[in-house]
RNA sequence: UGGGGUGUCGCCAAGCGGUAAGGCAACGGGUUUUGAUCCCGUCAUGCGCAGGUUCGAAUCCUGCCACCCCAGCCA
């Protein structure tokens, strides 16, 4: 960047605000405290499950960090529990995160690439007298660890010596000690105040097959004895997690006073992302999947990244939800209608618009022959010319939305704008049409109206004396193609599904999805899957990335185009 | 209850002792071949509460109150 640039961006952007996180970096950078000038971040997932809305914000925060102070971010799996985690999950990630835009530096890492290292630092905490091998059973630990209210009591073996810890354990690693039997702790403080810091657990026996390392280990390091470790190999300078990991700062650090460690990492905690609408605990979606309430993880109304992109959302709607969001250290709930924003705003600038119709009702242009075919052109996009046009046929019968026609025609202009009987309307990018006739069937449903069409009117105002009340949108019936909408709505219709007493599973919308055939538009039937689309006047669709083919095509509704008219209703 | 955090508009969020940014939502109005977009405008005499320091406090001090996290061989 050229100096006029940058001068450029400072005396004209208006200032941005920096978060707290950015004004320790910049502080740190300042001060001459990082390594070379080059701030490492990373973010750390565990392979036990599938990324959402709320680790999007974390990756955004992590990335985001990285490229805007010309840093790097490491995606590293915590793999420190084989028996939660999957190569699947691993796989999941990696895909959400190149997705959403991200580059990883260097290669995929893994804390078990890591286990040699932090075994020998096991050892180094041993010979120190600062870890010990304990015996006591699962349920016998906790009550020694006391409470909030009772100190902790000293296990039996805390004072043992550092040979028969080593030895013990060598037999631990050896796998001579069935799980739950032994494991290594630090001999910290069982008076602590702090329960992280009561003698935590280092390394427990896990007799499993773990999904990178095979058979090679049977005792797994805890998360404690590993994350700070992990940062610390890495050269992670700002090591960012959530506000609950606060209390594990202390026992970060004192590993990191501890152990010969290559560096110095400093952890900050944010507080997460809440949404409303949503439940974002593991448990509970894989609740909603195991209990076949949605189609797998990737359900268009899971809040799943790979759900959100099925859905139709976009990176960089989720990207913007994210800054908008922003990061702060105080727990909050985002309001829903942010992220509706940021999907509106991206596909409204960028999406193709084209025509659907849900409720069709027939209409027939009577000054038309019966296989005449009138081409019409229209923009793809109304102020994005570069996105070309498309060709509309307009042929003596099209449908038209029943909800687009009323025959009360006492109704003020200003209070209905569609077609009514004996007035005019305009239809989207062709004439402007008249009402003639409505005819209905035995049980006086209207089955068809019949209309003519003004002529001169495509691209031109009519004569004054003619007043369309409106502007709908239609479909050829002859050339439209058939196509399933599959109309998404909340999956839950309250607003802290998980908070109550109440199962949340009692909040679920049972109008979350519902299947409607539609005619739309003949080029519609060439969308690439996942395509975006608005549909005038009724929402923005996607095509399906898995069932959308052009034999036979499917799009998922986004969302509904803001509507300020309905709810004055 | 011991420890650690957080309280600024309905929601998110700036503010760092000099007199309350911004976004979302909402509400008015204008433009419009999408009841969309876009544009213009309104929206905290007050910052959890109560005292105190100061010429001046959301910002400093004291005391309350509320909410969140921690008692896994999960992360």
């Amino acid at each position: 960047m050229s100096n006029t640039d940058e001068s450029r961006n400072v005396n004209t952007a208006a200032e941005k605000p920096r978060n707290f996180l950015e004004q320790i970096i910049e502080r740190d950078l300042a001060e001459g405290k990082v390594p070379g000038g080059k701030i490492i971040t990373r973010f750390p997932p565990e392979p036990n499950g599938f990324l959402h809305i709320g680790h999007a914000t974390s990756i955004c925060l992590n990335f985001g960090l990285a490229e805007k102070y010309n840093g790097e971010c490491n995606l590293r799996f915590d793999d420190t529990n084989p028996e939660k985690e999957e190569q699947v999950y691993v796989d999941a990630i990696q895909e959400d995160v190149k997705w959403l835009g991200f580059n990883w530096t260097g290669n995929v890492r893994y804390a078990s690439s890591y286990f040699d290292s932090f075994y020998e630092w096991a050892l180094h905490l041993i010979c120190g007298g600062k870890a010990y091998v304990d015996f006591q059973d699962a349920e016998t630990m906790r009550e020694t660890r006391g409470n909030f209210n009772k100190p902790g009591v000293d296990s039996p073996t805390r004072n043992a010596s550092v040979e028969e810890n080593l030895r013990e354990f060598e037999n631990m690693r050896a796998g001579m000690y069935d799980e739950g039997k032994a494991c290594l702790r630090a001999r910290i403080d069982m008076l602590s105040g702090n329960m992280n810091m009561r003698d935590p657990v280092l390394y427990r026996i896990r007799k499993v097959a773990h999904h990178q390392t095979g058979d090679k280990w049977c005792i797994y390091p805890s998360y404690d004895f590993a994350h700070g470790q992990e940062d610390a190999i890495e050269g992670i300078t700002h090591s960012i997690c959530t506000l609950e990991f606060e209390d594990h700062k202390p026992l970060y650090e004192w590993f990191l006073d501890n152990l010969p460690v290559p560096a110095r990492p400093r952890q900050y905690e944010f507080a997460r992302t809440n949404l409303n609408y949503v439940v974002t605990s593991k448990r509970k979606l894989k609740r909603l999947v195991d209990e076949k309430l949605v189609d797998g993880w990737d359900d268009p109304r899971m809040p799943t990244v790979s759900g959100m992109r099925r859905r139709g959302f976009t990176a960089v709607s989720i990207r913007k939800f994210s800054e908008m969001v922003g990061v702060s250290r105080t727990d909050g709930i985002a309001d829903f209608s942010m992220l509706e924003f940021a999907i509106r705003d991206d596909l409204n600038n960028n999406a193709a618009r084209a025509m659907a119709v849900l409720d069709p009702l027939k209409v027939v242009i009577t000054n038309m022959a019966d296989d005449e075919v009138q081409e019409m052109k229209a923009a793809a996009h109304p102020n994005k010319p570069e996105l070309g046009e498309r060709v509309l046929p307009f042929t003596r019968e099209i449908y038209i939305d029943r909800s687009d026609f009323s025959e009360d025609n006492t109704q003020s202009r200003k209070k209905y704008k569609r077609l009514v009987t004996g007035e005019y309307v305009r239809l989207r990018s062709t004439y402007v049409i008249k009402h003639e006739e409505t005819i209905k069937d035995d049980n006086g449903e209207i089955i068809e109206i019949r209309c003519s069409y003004v002529p001169g009117t495509v691209g031109e105002n009519p004569p004054e004396d003619i007043r369309p009340r409106g502007v709908i949108h239609w479909v050829s019936a002859s050339h439209g193609k058939q196509a399933e909408l599959r109309m998404y709505d909340r999956l839950f219709n309250h607003e802290a599904p998980d908070r109550g007493d109440e199962d949340f599973l009692t909040h679920i919308n049972p109008d979350s999805i519902s299947v409607k055939t539609a005619w739309v538009e003949p080029s519609l039937a060439h969308a690439e899957p996942e395509q975006k689309f608005q549909f005038e006047r009724e929402g923005y669709f996607v095509a399906d990335r898995y069932d959308h083919t052009t034999e036979r095509p499917v799009f998922n509704l986004t969302i509904g185009l803001k509507d300020t008219w309905a709810a004055k209703v």
